[in-house]
DNA sequence: TCGTGTTATATATCAAGTTATCGATATGCG
DNA sequence: CGCATATCGATAACTTGATATATAACACGA
Protein backbone atom coordinates (compact mmCIF):
# COMPACT_ATOMS: atom_id res chain seq x y z
CA UNK A 1 0.00 0.00 0.00
CA UNK A 2 1.50 3.17 -1.32
CA UNK A 3 2.41 5.61 1.42
CA UNK A 4 0.56 8.66 -0.14
CA UNK A 5 2.30 11.64 2.33
CA UNK A 6 5.92 10.24 1.63
CA UNK A 7 4.90 10.03 -2.32
CA UNK A 8 3.71 13.63 -1.71
CA UNK A 9 7.23 14.81 -1.15
CA UNK A 10 7.37 18.60 -0.06
CA UNK A 11 3.50 19.59 -0.16
CA UNK A 12 2.67 17.37 2.45
CA UNK A 13 5.72 18.07 4.24
CA UNK A 14 3.42 19.83 7.55
CA UNK A 15 1.11 16.57 8.10
CA UNK A 16 4.38 14.41 7.34
CA UNK A 17 6.01 16.12 9.88
CA UNK A 18 3.43 16.12 12.79
CA UNK A 19 2.60 11.72 12.08
CA UNK A 20 6.22 11.38 12.81
CA UNK A 21 6.00 13.36 15.96
CA UNK A 22 3.58 12.00 17.18
CA UNK A 23 4.86 8.68 17.07
CA UNK A 24 7.68 9.59 18.38
CA UNK A 25 5.68 10.83 21.05
CA UNK A 26 3.35 7.86 21.77
CA UNK A 27 6.88 5.78 21.55
CA UNK A 28 8.12 7.88 23.98
CA UNK A 29 5.32 7.10 26.37
CA UNK A 30 5.76 3.43 26.63
CA UNK A 31 9.26 4.44 28.27
CA UNK A 32 8.27 6.50 30.19
CA UNK A 33 5.15 4.18 31.57
CA UNK A 34 7.97 2.57 33.40
CA UNK A 35 8.34 5.85 36.15
CA UNK A 36 5.07 5.11 38.16
CA UNK A 37 3.62 8.86 37.14
CA UNK A 38 0.50 8.53 34.91
CA UNK A 39 1.54 11.85 33.79
CA UNK A 40 1.97 11.93 29.23
CA UNK A 41 5.15 12.37 27.14
CA UNK A 42 3.89 15.77 25.92
CA UNK A 43 3.99 17.68 29.68
CA UNK A 44 7.77 16.56 30.11
CA UNK A 45 9.11 19.73 27.89
CA UNK A 46 7.34 21.96 30.68
CA UNK A 47 8.41 20.30 33.10
CA UNK A 48 11.87 20.07 32.00
CA UNK A 49 11.67 24.25 31.06
CA UNK A 50 10.93 24.58 34.06
CA UNK A 51 13.94 22.87 35.41
CA UNK A 52 16.39 24.69 32.79
CA UNK A 53 14.60 27.86 33.46
CA UNK A 54 13.52 28.13 37.09
CA UNK A 55 10.06 29.52 37.84
CA UNK A 56 8.15 31.15 35.05
CA UNK A 57 4.87 32.95 34.54
CA UNK A 58 2.27 31.39 32.34
CA UNK A 59 3.48 33.59 29.50
CA UNK A 60 7.02 33.21 28.95
CA UNK A 61 6.72 29.52 30.04
CA UNK A 62 4.52 29.53 26.42
CA UNK A 63 7.04 31.52 24.51
CA UNK A 64 9.69 29.06 25.79
CA UNK A 65 8.14 26.32 24.50
CA UNK A 66 6.98 27.41 21.51
CA UNK A 67 3.17 26.82 22.50
CA UNK A 68 -0.14 29.05 22.68
CA UNK A 69 -0.75 30.17 26.17
CA UNK A 70 -4.05 28.41 26.31
CA UNK A 71 -2.03 25.14 26.49
CA UNK A 72 0.02 25.98 29.25
CA UNK A 73 -2.34 27.20 31.05
CA UNK A 74 -4.65 23.76 30.51
CA UNK A 75 -1.10 21.97 31.75
CA UNK A 76 -0.11 24.37 34.21
CA UNK A 77 -3.52 23.29 35.85
CA UNK A 78 -3.38 19.33 35.20
CA UNK A 79 0.06 19.06 36.60
CA UNK A 80 -1.37 21.72 39.68
CA UNK A 81 -3.65 19.04 40.07
CA UNK A 82 -1.25 15.77 40.08
CA UNK A 83 1.04 18.23 43.01
CA UNK A 84 4.05 18.24 40.68
CA UNK A 85 3.96 22.18 40.21
CA UNK A 86 2.88 24.77 41.96
CA UNK A 87 1.03 28.18 40.93
CA UNK A 88 2.08 31.76 42.60
CA UNK A 89 0.54 35.59 41.88
CA UNK A 90 3.48 37.40 41.25
CA UNK A 91 3.96 39.92 43.96
CA UNK A 92 4.70 43.16 41.77
CA UNK A 93 2.01 42.53 39.14
CA UNK A 94 -1.27 40.65 40.24
CA UNK A 95 -1.79 39.65 36.61
CA UNK A 96 0.81 37.10 36.43
CA UNK A 97 0.41 33.85 37.78
CA UNK A 98 4.45 32.63 38.60
CA UNK A 99 4.76 28.30 38.04
CA UNK A 100 7.33 26.70 39.82
CA UNK A 101 8.14 22.75 40.14
CA UNK A 102 6.89 21.44 43.77
CA UNK A 103 9.12 19.06 45.86
CA UNK A 104 7.12 15.96 43.83
CA UNK A 105 7.86 17.87 40.54
CA UNK A 106 11.22 18.50 41.39
CA UNK A 107 11.53 14.44 42.82
CA UNK A 108 10.35 13.50 39.75
CA UNK A 109 11.88 15.78 37.34
CA UNK A 110 15.78 14.56 39.35
CA UNK A 111 14.33 10.99 38.91
CA UNK A 112 13.58 11.16 35.09
CA UNK A 113 17.10 13.10 34.46
CA UNK A 114 18.97 10.12 35.92
CA UNK A 115 16.84 7.13 34.88
CA UNK A 116 14.58 8.06 32.02
CA UNK A 117 16.17 10.75 29.90
CA UNK A 118 19.18 9.71 28.81
CA UNK A 119 17.97 6.47 27.28
CA UNK A 120 15.18 8.09 25.67
CA UNK A 121 17.95 10.58 24.28
CA UNK A 122 20.39 7.94 23.21
CA UNK A 123 17.32 5.81 21.29
CA UNK A 124 16.63 8.87 19.87
CA UNK A 125 19.83 9.70 18.92
CA UNK A 126 20.52 5.64 18.04
CA UNK A 127 17.04 6.47 15.65
CA UNK A 128 18.80 9.30 13.73
CA UNK A 129 22.07 8.10 13.99
CA UNK A 130 24.18 8.59 10.50
CA UNK A 131 21.42 10.49 8.98
CA UNK A 132 23.01 12.99 6.06
CA UNK A 133 21.73 14.16 3.03
CA UNK A 134 18.37 15.85 1.95
CA UNK A 135 15.50 16.28 4.41
CA UNK A 136 12.77 13.79 2.97
CA UNK A 137 15.38 11.28 2.67
CA UNK A 138 16.16 11.47 6.22
CA UNK A 139 12.45 11.83 7.22
CA UNK A 140 11.66 8.46 5.07
CA UNK A 141 14.73 6.78 6.89
CA UNK A 142 13.51 7.47 10.45
CA UNK A 143 10.33 6.00 9.49
CA UNK A 144 11.70 3.33 7.94
CA UNK A 145 14.05 2.29 10.91
CA UNK A 146 10.56 2.81 13.35
CA UNK A 147 9.11 0.75 11.29
CA UNK A 148 12.20 -1.62 11.86
CA UNK A 149 12.98 -1.10 15.41
CA UNK A 150 10.47 0.87 17.63
CA UNK A 151 12.06 3.52 20.04
CA UNK A 152 11.27 1.36 23.06
CA UNK A 153 12.70 -1.30 22.07
CA UNK A 154 15.78 0.89 21.15
CA UNK A 155 15.77 2.64 24.53
CA UNK A 156 16.38 -0.90 26.20
CA UNK A 157 19.02 -1.95 24.10
CA UNK A 158 20.83 1.51 25.23
CA UNK A 159 19.94 0.63 28.73
CA UNK A 160 21.79 -2.81 28.50
CA UNK A 161 24.69 -1.08 26.77
CA UNK A 162 25.15 1.74 29.29
CA UNK A 163 25.03 -0.85 32.40
CA UNK B 1 13.80 33.73 25.68
CA UNK B 2 15.34 30.07 25.31
CA UNK B 3 13.93 27.89 22.98
CA UNK B 4 13.41 24.66 25.19
CA UNK B 5 12.61 21.80 22.89
CA UNK B 6 15.63 23.28 20.52
CA UNK B 7 18.17 22.85 23.87
CA UNK B 8 16.35 19.58 24.88
CA UNK B 9 17.26 18.29 21.43
CA UNK B 10 17.02 14.41 20.74
CA UNK B 11 14.98 14.54 23.98
CA UNK B 12 11.89 16.01 22.62
CA UNK B 13 12.19 15.34 18.83
CA UNK B 14 8.72 14.19 18.88
CA UNK B 15 7.52 17.26 20.07
CA UNK B 16 9.64 19.44 18.11
CA UNK B 17 8.18 18.07 14.79
CA UNK B 18 4.84 17.75 15.92
CA UNK B 19 5.44 21.42 16.36
CA UNK B 20 6.69 22.33 12.85
CA UNK B 21 4.30 20.26 11.49
CA UNK B 22 1.37 21.85 12.79
CA UNK B 23 3.02 25.42 11.99
CA UNK B 24 3.29 24.37 8.50
CA UNK B 25 -0.24 23.08 8.23
CA UNK B 26 -1.20 26.23 9.27
CA UNK B 27 0.89 28.34 6.92
CA UNK B 28 -0.50 26.04 3.89
CA UNK B 29 -3.86 26.49 5.08
CA UNK B 30 -3.26 30.32 4.77
CA UNK B 31 -2.46 29.84 0.81
CA UNK B 32 -5.23 27.42 0.19
CA UNK B 33 -7.61 29.76 1.87
CA UNK B 34 -7.46 31.09 -1.89
CA UNK B 35 -9.59 28.70 -2.90
CA UNK B 36 -13.38 29.45 -1.74
CA UNK B 37 -13.88 26.24 -0.71
CA UNK B 38 -13.99 26.26 3.34
CA UNK B 39 -11.61 23.29 3.53
CA UNK B 40 -9.26 22.60 6.22
CA UNK B 41 -5.54 21.89 5.03
CA UNK B 42 -5.47 18.43 6.30
CA UNK B 43 -8.11 17.04 4.65
CA UNK B 44 -6.15 17.72 1.35
CA UNK B 45 -3.80 14.54 1.89
CA UNK B 46 -7.33 12.52 1.70
CA UNK B 47 -8.52 13.87 -1.71
CA UNK B 48 -5.07 13.61 -2.38
CA UNK B 49 -5.09 9.69 -1.92
CA UNK B 50 -8.24 9.01 -3.36
CA UNK B 51 -6.83 11.30 -6.54
CA UNK B 52 -3.61 9.35 -6.50
CA UNK B 53 -4.95 5.74 -5.68
CA UNK B 54 -8.84 5.94 -6.98
CA UNK B 55 -11.74 4.89 -4.67
CA UNK B 56 -10.59 3.39 -1.63
CA UNK B 57 -12.38 1.37 1.41
CA UNK B 58 -12.23 2.60 4.35
CA UNK B 59 -9.16 0.51 6.25
CA UNK B 60 -7.22 1.23 3.18
CA UNK B 61 -6.87 4.45 3.07
CA UNK B 62 -6.21 5.11 6.78
CA UNK B 63 -3.55 2.66 5.91
CA UNK B 64 -1.98 5.06 2.52
CA UNK B 65 -2.42 8.05 5.15
CA UNK B 66 -0.86 6.16 8.10
CA UNK B 67 -3.72 7.55 10.43
CA UNK B 68 -6.14 5.72 12.53
CA UNK B 69 -8.65 4.78 10.97
CA UNK B 70 -11.36 6.65 13.32
CA UNK B 71 -10.25 9.70 11.94
CA UNK B 72 -10.47 8.60 7.97
CA UNK B 73 -14.13 7.59 9.15
CA UNK B 74 -14.39 11.52 10.69
CA UNK B 75 -12.89 13.04 7.86
CA UNK B 76 -14.70 11.12 5.38
CA UNK B 77 -17.81 12.18 7.11
CA UNK B 78 -17.32 15.64 6.76
CA UNK B 79 -16.38 15.59 3.47
CA UNK B 80 -19.07 13.65 2.62
CA UNK B 81 -20.85 16.76 4.62
CA UNK B 82 -19.50 18.97 1.70
CA UNK B 83 -20.16 17.10 -1.10
CA UNK B 84 -16.65 16.32 -2.46
CA UNK B 85 -16.90 12.67 -1.64
CA UNK B 86 -19.32 9.54 -2.21
CA UNK B 87 -19.06 7.04 0.38
CA UNK B 88 -20.83 3.45 -1.87
CA UNK B 89 -20.95 -0.09 0.24
CA UNK B 90 -18.79 -2.40 -1.84
CA UNK B 91 -20.90 -5.53 -3.61
CA UNK B 92 -18.65 -8.15 -2.53
CA UNK B 93 -18.63 -7.17 1.00
CA UNK B 94 -21.10 -5.16 2.85
CA UNK B 95 -19.10 -3.96 5.32
CA UNK B 96 -16.61 -2.64 3.26
CA UNK B 97 -17.28 1.37 2.32
CA UNK B 98 -15.58 2.48 -0.69
CA UNK B 99 -14.64 6.44 -0.75
CA UNK B 100 -14.68 8.05 -4.06
CA UNK B 101 -13.95 11.52 -5.39
CA UNK B 102 -17.42 12.76 -5.78
CA UNK B 103 -18.13 15.66 -9.50
CA UNK B 104 -17.08 18.82 -7.34
CA UNK B 105 -14.10 16.52 -5.25
CA UNK B 106 -13.03 15.84 -8.80
CA UNK B 107 -13.38 19.35 -9.60
CA UNK B 108 -11.61 20.77 -6.63
CA UNK B 109 -8.59 18.18 -6.87
CA UNK B 110 -8.10 19.51 -10.18
CA UNK B 111 -8.02 23.28 -10.34
CA UNK B 112 -6.18 22.79 -6.65
CA UNK B 113 -3.60 20.61 -8.61
CA UNK B 114 -3.30 23.33 -11.75
CA UNK B 115 -3.55 26.17 -9.23
CA UNK B 116 -2.45 25.87 -5.40
CA UNK B 117 -0.43 22.59 -4.75
CA UNK B 118 2.55 23.81 -7.10
CA UNK B 119 2.74 26.95 -5.58
CA UNK B 120 2.90 25.35 -1.88
CA UNK B 121 5.17 22.80 -3.22
CA UNK B 122 7.75 24.99 -4.60
CA UNK B 123 7.35 27.28 -1.09
CA UNK B 124 8.01 24.17 0.62
CA UNK B 125 10.99 23.20 -1.58
CA UNK B 126 12.22 26.64 -1.34
CA UNK B 127 12.21 26.57 2.62
CA UNK B 128 14.37 23.37 2.81
CA UNK B 129 16.41 24.18 -0.19
CA UNK B 130 20.31 23.79 0.38
CA UNK B 131 20.05 22.23 3.47
CA UNK B 132 21.98 19.32 4.59
CA UNK B 133 23.65 17.68 7.75
CA UNK B 134 22.03 16.58 10.74
CA UNK B 135 18.30 16.70 10.93
CA UNK B 136 18.45 18.60 14.35
CA UNK B 137 20.44 21.25 12.33
CA UNK B 138 17.75 21.22 9.23
CA UNK B 139 15.26 21.44 11.79
CA UNK B 140 16.77 24.22 13.55
CA UNK B 141 16.99 26.14 9.70
CA UNK B 142 13.93 25.46 9.08
CA UNK B 143 12.00 27.08 12.08
CA UNK B 144 14.61 29.85 11.60
CA UNK B 145 13.67 30.64 7.86
CA UNK B 146 9.81 29.66 8.47
CA UNK B 147 10.27 32.83 11.13
CA UNK B 148 11.75 35.08 9.13
CA UNK B 149 9.89 34.68 5.87
CA UNK B 150 6.52 32.67 6.39
CA UNK B 151 5.62 30.18 4.16
CA UNK B 152 2.48 31.96 2.22
CA UNK B 153 5.26 34.82 1.44
CA UNK B 154 6.74 32.13 -0.29
CA UNK B 155 4.39 30.96 -2.27
CA UNK B 156 3.49 34.57 -3.83
CA UNK B 157 7.33 34.71 -4.87
CA UNK B 158 7.36 31.45 -6.77
CA UNK B 159 4.10 32.14 -7.74
CA UNK B 160 5.84 35.52 -9.36
CA UNK B 161 8.67 33.74 -10.35
CA UNK B 162 6.28 30.95 -12.35
CA UNK B 163 4.63 33.57 -14.37
C1' DT C 1 -8.52 60.38 39.86
C1' DC C 2 -11.00 58.69 36.29
C1' DG C 3 -11.37 56.59 31.98
C1' DT C 4 -9.00 54.40 28.22
C1' DG C 5 -6.11 51.26 26.42
C1' DT C 6 -2.91 47.33 27.13
C1' DT C 7 -1.40 43.08 29.04
C1' DA C 8 -1.77 38.49 31.50
C1' DT C 9 -4.41 34.74 32.21
C1' DA C 10 -8.61 31.90 31.97
C1' DT C 11 -12.40 30.03 29.50
C1' DA C 12 -14.94 28.29 25.56
C1' DT C 13 -14.95 26.09 21.36
C1' DC C 14 -12.89 23.74 17.50
C1' DA C 15 -9.66 20.45 15.00
C1' DA C 16 -7.62 16.26 14.29
C1' DG C 17 -5.18 12.82 16.08
C1' DT C 18 -5.37 8.70 19.47
C1' DT C 19 -7.27 4.12 21.92
C1' DA C 20 -11.01 1.16 23.26
C1' DT C 21 -15.13 -0.86 22.18
C1' DC C 22 -19.44 -2.16 19.72
C1' DG C 23 -22.38 -3.88 15.99
C1' DA C 24 -22.69 -5.97 11.65
C1' DT C 25 -20.95 -8.81 8.16
C1' DA C 26 -17.73 -12.55 6.44
C1' DT C 27 -15.33 -16.68 6.93
C1' DG C 28 -14.27 -21.17 8.12
C1' DC C 29 -14.48 -25.39 10.61
C1' DG C 30 -16.98 -29.24 12.92
C1' DC D 1 -25.83 -25.87 8.49
C1' DG D 2 -24.57 -23.47 12.55
C1' DC D 3 -21.65 -21.41 15.57
C1' DA D 4 -17.09 -19.34 16.79
C1' DT D 5 -13.90 -16.11 15.23
C1' DA D 6 -12.11 -12.40 12.51
C1' DT D 7 -12.58 -8.10 10.11
C1' DC D 8 -14.62 -3.62 8.84
C1' DG D 9 -16.27 0.63 10.07
C1' DA D 10 -18.72 3.66 13.56
C1' DT D 11 -18.90 5.66 18.00
C1' DA D 12 -17.32 7.37 22.49
C1' DA D 13 -14.02 9.38 25.33
C1' DC D 14 -9.60 11.51 25.70
C1' DT D 15 -5.41 14.38 24.36
C1' DT D 16 -3.28 18.32 22.88
C1' DG D 17 -2.79 21.59 19.80
C1' DA D 18 -5.28 26.02 17.90
C1' DT D 19 -8.16 30.65 17.87
C1' DA D 20 -11.33 33.88 19.80
C1' DT D 21 -13.02 36.12 23.57
C1' DA D 22 -13.81 37.44 28.41
C1' DT D 23 -11.99 39.06 32.79
C1' DA D 24 -8.94 41.19 35.77
C1' DA D 25 -5.00 43.99 36.72
C1' DC D 26 -1.89 47.52 35.36
C1' DA D 27 -0.39 52.14 33.15
C1' DC D 28 -0.91 56.45 31.57
C1' DG D 29 -2.86 60.83 30.07
C1' DA D 30 -6.54 64.51 30.59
Amino acid sequence: MEDVLRSLGFLCLGSRMKRIGEQLQADTQRVLDRLDMRIQSSQYPLLAALDRLGPLPVGELAQSLGIAQPGVTRSVALLAELGLVEVNPSQDDQRRRIVSLSRNGRRLVDQAKREIWPSIENAVADLCADLSGPLLGQLAAIEDRLAATPLYRRAENAKVAAS
